[in-house]
DNA sequence: CTGAAAGCGCTTACAG
DNA sequence: CTGAAAGCGCTTACAG
């Protein structure tokens, strides 16, 4: 048998079509009786409206879109739980790999000009996203929030909701300036996306402020991954000089150097300190467990989804208007055990 | 100004909406000087079909959804890569949590019964989907494939590929045995679902082989993760006797039990050997590294997207009539240091 | 190769 | 509180 539809339920209840779609949609501008005949209705029916017409009809779905760099990496996790809590019940989420797009299975523009969403929060702002959705502007303004990195050059008038990273950084390097360490050096994410640039200098001035002037020079760029770690291990330890400490832009980084390390006969921490960020679940378990620098993970989740949410629900609103567009939420240094005193 | 419809297309061309629909979805059959014409207007206008009226027409989307517990697991990553691979450029593909079922923001059946999705690949089949899903059999079938996890009792009818679990967990078993020890545990998963019953069974039949009769005795059931595991570990130091030996359902809490076993003065492996499952990216990288069984998770993707592409296809075929339901794919065990032989 | 026409399943003013 | 009617933007036989 096929689905039944709003008009066979309309037939079968004695009723219109209006009706019936009030019923579905504003039961409280129908009369008690007829409401309860309908739904015994659509009860017997198994009658589910077709949600591809509604949204046709509507102009717009419920789906909101969450777009992560890839699934692989567990800092999202806590993030979407913040995400769902907030927006669970009206709308749904759908993920999407930023990956995917620079594989070339392009649907992101698709989804957004079809107005197939009804919001984007971005969890990645990274060089291909942004041109796409900067290219868009002539069409109907949907509301965007960004979500832990900060926002690139092309999407500065996006809110956003974020650690600051300089400080961040320039908190991690100064701890390890304090724990006595001179030779460090910061193995950052890829070159050019904003978030990277902030911590590079957060670590320069922190390492500036130490009386080192060259902190620029103490960079190394790095994918982020534990790939990206252990390939930056190798040219790493190749050098005649050594660091003793090493600042990771992200835990997955540390993870990769760390394994590397004893084959260079290094031990961590006793020849090297090894500084993550993101505390991930992983962070913990490494041997020894990897000192980091926190996100509040499930925290940018949740004001990601009420920004979002907001400029759902205000469209007129420009986001400039209601408060700062950058939204920053605290930091935390969690020092374990893979971060040591210089030795004498 | 507003968006421009197929109309506005044709209006501007000076040819008939259909002649548009027809540049947009056949555009072998229009004559190449209309062809011509009519996209240097959709290019002048930026016109885009609305996808949402488009998929209501036709009554489909071109929407895979793709089921993982948590995006927070790696090795769903790879998986998703080969789904990718071979669905890329037909289909979108979204995915959603089971989690998100769990805490009942349920938009599955939703996404389902509203065909707002042409196929779905379950990469867990965990009790609330797989019941849900059984519930839904008076609605037109929908193409289902199974990945990774087989199939539960309530969806024996779908096909799925995946590895022979019941003899990987024989296997990891065996090499232990293999290696001098008895007092093997086997730290399972949740209770009931397919996938662990498999490998227990596995586990308790090569036990037995070596005439280890009290193999279900040996199983500890814990929640597939890092605290899961350090549950279990818990449970199992504080016993009297303890094992030399632990297998575990997954890497996750093989590190989980890592992480604790110093704090009982056991060292992995002199005085444990554990030994984890899936290997992810982060097996490798524990210290020691874990020994674990490997799944080909790019391989199982990339099979599950092409029977779902067949059964998309050719919806009349009875999946039980292509071949066999279940594609089963070699597993391999992956020896690393966190196993050895158990000292005389 | 092209156009006129019907229709997908709903929602939404509008009138009563 | 309810119904008749129009229409959302497309696609698809059908006729020419």
């Amino acid at each position: 048998m096929p689905k039944p539809t709003i008009v066979e339920v309309a037939r079968l209840a004695g009723v219109s079509n209006s009706t019936v779609s009030r019923c579905i949609n504003n039961p409280e501008k129908v009369d008690r009786k007829t409401l309860a005949r309908v739904r015994k209705v659509i009860e017997e029916t198994g009658f589910r409206p077709n949600l591809l017409a509604q949204s046709f009809r509507r102009g717009r779905t419920d789906i909101v879109l969450v777009v992560i760099h890839n699934i692989g990496s567990s800092i999202f996790s806590d993030i979407i739980d913040g995400i769902r809590g907030v927006l669970g019940d009206r709308y749904s989420i759908i993920l999407m790999e930023s990956r995917s797009e620079e594989q070339g299975h392009s649907r992101f523009i698709d989804l957004l000009v079809a107005r197939q969403v009804v919001g984007v929060i971005l969890l990645c702002s990274s060089p291909p996203f942004s041109r796409k959705l900067v290219e868009l502007d002539n069409f109907p303004r949907l509301p965007v929030v960004i979500g832990l990195e900060p926002i690139s050059e092309d999407l500065a008038s996006l809110p956003s909701v974020h650690i600051d990273n300089h400080q961040a950084a320039f908190d991690a390097t100064r701890y390890l300036l304090d724990s006595g360490h001179r030779e460090i050096m910061f193995v950052s994410g890829e070159r050019g996306s904003l978030i990277t640039q902030d911590r590079e200098r957060g670590f320069v001035a922190a390492m500036a402020q130490a009386g080192i002037a060259d902190g620029a020079a103490r960079i190394l760029h790095a994918e982020l991954s534990i790939q990206g770690g252990i390939a930056a291990a190798h040219r790493l330890f190749g050098r005649e000089t050594r660091p003793t400490a090493l600042f990771c832009a992200n835990d997955d980084i540390a993870l990769g150097v760390m394994s590397v390390a004893p084959r260079f006969g290094l031990a961590v921490p006793a020849d090297l300190s090894i500084m993550g960020f993101d505390d991930t679940i992983y962070a913990a378990m490494a041997n020894p467990p990897l000192s980091t620098v926190a996100q509040p993970t499930r925290d940018i989740g949740e004001r990601a989804a009420r920004r979002l949410l907001r400029a759902m629900e205000r469209p007129d609103e420009t986001p400039a208007g209601t408060d700062e567009l950058a939204e920053i939420l605290p930091h935390r240094l969690v020092i374990r055990q893979s971060t040591a005193p210089r030795l004498a």
